[in-house]
DNA sequence: CAAACATGTGTACGCTGTAAGTGTACACCG
DNA sequence: CGGTGTACACTTACAGCGTACACATGTTTG
């Protein structure tokens, strides 16, 4: 009798798909930190060297959340104008900053970056084209986004410590009312208004711009 | 005999300046991850745990590198109007990002911020507010700010590492023309120019906002 | 001079990623 | 049905990490 499903069944229930769920989790819940190969084959009810069949290394592994994470946004198809076509795709990158700020962290600073961020990079760099920019200034708005983007995560985490841990009280008495009130409005900011704030500085800005041709800055 | 310079000359040569300094060329030459104190102590001809008489762990040496190479850029005294100072204040930073990228990166994303990085912050908010915006506007751009300057390592490295690395050759195939040219494009920028180039267009957006009172996003 | 202190040394523990070798359950072939 | 090849989980081991703790030694002080 001839198996027609043949592939990898294996023995046990290993497979890459259940490592990389598991493995997302865990990121999300505790952080890049919190992936270890041995916290990770404990999640998985195996010894940490299991894994390796399946990825070659932590780093893949890493590499491939990003990928996932990514590629859902990337697998979207968008219409509409050059605007609504960025704020569509911002926002999907918000909403995943938002709800998973981990796995974005993780998204977007891996050293290689994975082929849904440049599936993303090219669809940025034709709304901005649309928008009637140049191809080099296409690119450097393109980068300035991507700084922005980049930028969010450690922003962020340095407003919750600020919020959790109250500073040192000895510096609290050397500040004017007007720096303390400083703090406490920096203390109050909204993460994702802030996110959306930001780059809404930028897009308004490029709207401004279309027409007047760019000229190196 | 009375000593007149008591303090702590030690029997040794082993003192926090010494080791903040060596920690310092060690971390900009060869990235955070560097600074090991295995490696710290083997540098300083010492025994790892000798340091220890000194900082208190890795993370008070890191802190102490962030404040060192921040105090030295609030320590300058700036003058002029709002955007002459911001101006100023950011050309060192960018000064500090280009010229020691990695001290620049640890420098803003320790978690618990250097006392210069708050000096900093106050100088920031008042040349906002001098700008025209309102307390809560100031905060808001201020933030937007931080979040472009902390983007830029993280890009830079990507950028860094798509322009030695070729990219899979496989990939190559399956891009359009005009995407083959967007690579070419986007491998070519130059780092402190788009630092510049990105920050310019916040400055000049907030320059062209004076007067038009900042309302809630 | 002795006692207290400062500070470098040695050892050890628990953690990390992962290279290398071992055993076993399954799919397939004669 | 028995042998065999392959996939894959397991075991062991190692080098490297931060650092707690006990110890030794040089310096200052009572």
């Amino acid at each position: 009798m001839k198996k027609v499903a043949p592939a990898k069944p294996a023995r046990n229930t290993l497979n890459p798909e259940r490592v990389l769920q598991t493995a997302c989790t865990l990121v999300d819940t505790h952080g890049a930190a919190a992936l270890t190969m041995r916290r990770l084959g404990a999640e998985l009810g195996v010894v940490p060297m299991a894994v390796y069949n399946h990825f070659p290394d932590r780093d893949a592994i890493l590499d491939a959340i990003a990928e996932h994470s990514l590629g859902k946004i990337a697998a979207r198809v968008r219409s509409g104008g050059w605007r609504t076509r960025l704020d569509a795709m911002i926002g999907d990158l918000r909403d995943l900053a938002v709800g998973h700020p981990h796995v974005y962290d993780i998204s977007l600073s891996r050293p290689n970056k994975p082929a849904a961020a440049i599936m993303l990079m090219f669809e940025a760099l034709d709304a901005l084209r649309e928008a009637g920019l140049s191809q080099s200034a296409a690119v450097r708005w393109y980068h300035t986004f991507v700084m922005l983007l980049q930028g969010f995560p450690s922003w962020r985490e340095g407003l919750d410590r600020y919020a959790q841990g109250d500073r040192q009280p000895q510096v609290r008495e050397s500040l004017t009312p007007r720096q303390l009130k400083d703090l406490q409005s920096i203390h109050s900011m909204e993460a994702a208004d802030q996110f959306d704030q930001s780059v809404r500085i930028l897009l308004d800005t490029l709207g401004r711009k279309r027409g007047s041709l760019s000229n190196r800055v």
